[in-house]
DNA sequence: TTAAATGTGGGTTTTTAAGCCCACATTATT
DNA sequence: AATAATGTGGGCTTAAAAACCCACATTTAA
């Protein structure tokens, strides 16, 4: 898995907990203190994000961050 | 947890899993193309790494990602 | 059917990690 | 005792994310 796959993937993933939590992108964007057209960038893997900025999506969505990376390689 | 405080479980993390491969950090280094004074600096929790850099310790590890995560809040 | 909310993409500036190198103290190894 | 390996920290330049903004098409709710 290249990092582009892997990025996707994690963007997958956000997106269901995102959505789980019944969040839009501006909803969670005043959530987590990341603009929501970062957020939507995030979702389609185009950003190489910081561990920060991991940290902070988790808090939003009230899970530990590994949650975050829970998908197949 | 705060950035600083998860930084440094991350680090942690990474240095238990590099020991048990028995690596030193130049080893460590040939491994994933990462310079050996930076992983230095990323156990001691002192940078912000990106997805990229966490993909590749996680690759010279043979671990999934999520696995360097596995640490407690 | 109008208004509000949402997703998406493009752009700019500032901040910061990546990606290097080097010096040195300490800890094995021979 | 000498040598090699290792951990640690400082500093520099370059590439890229963060942190904003805005415009617009589409979808949803009033």
């Amino acid at each position: 898995m290249n990092q582009k796959e892997f990025l996707k993937a994690f963007g997958k993933r956000l997106e269901l907990l995102r959505k789980s939590k019944g969040y839009s992108y501006r909803k969670m964007s005043q959530m987590c203190d990341i603009d929501y057209s970062d957020i939507s960038k995030i979702e389609k893997g185009n950003v190489n994000i910081k561990m920060s900025t991991i940290l902070e999506l988790s808090r939003a969505l009230e899970v530990d961050a590994k949650e975050l990376f829970e998908f197949g390689k």
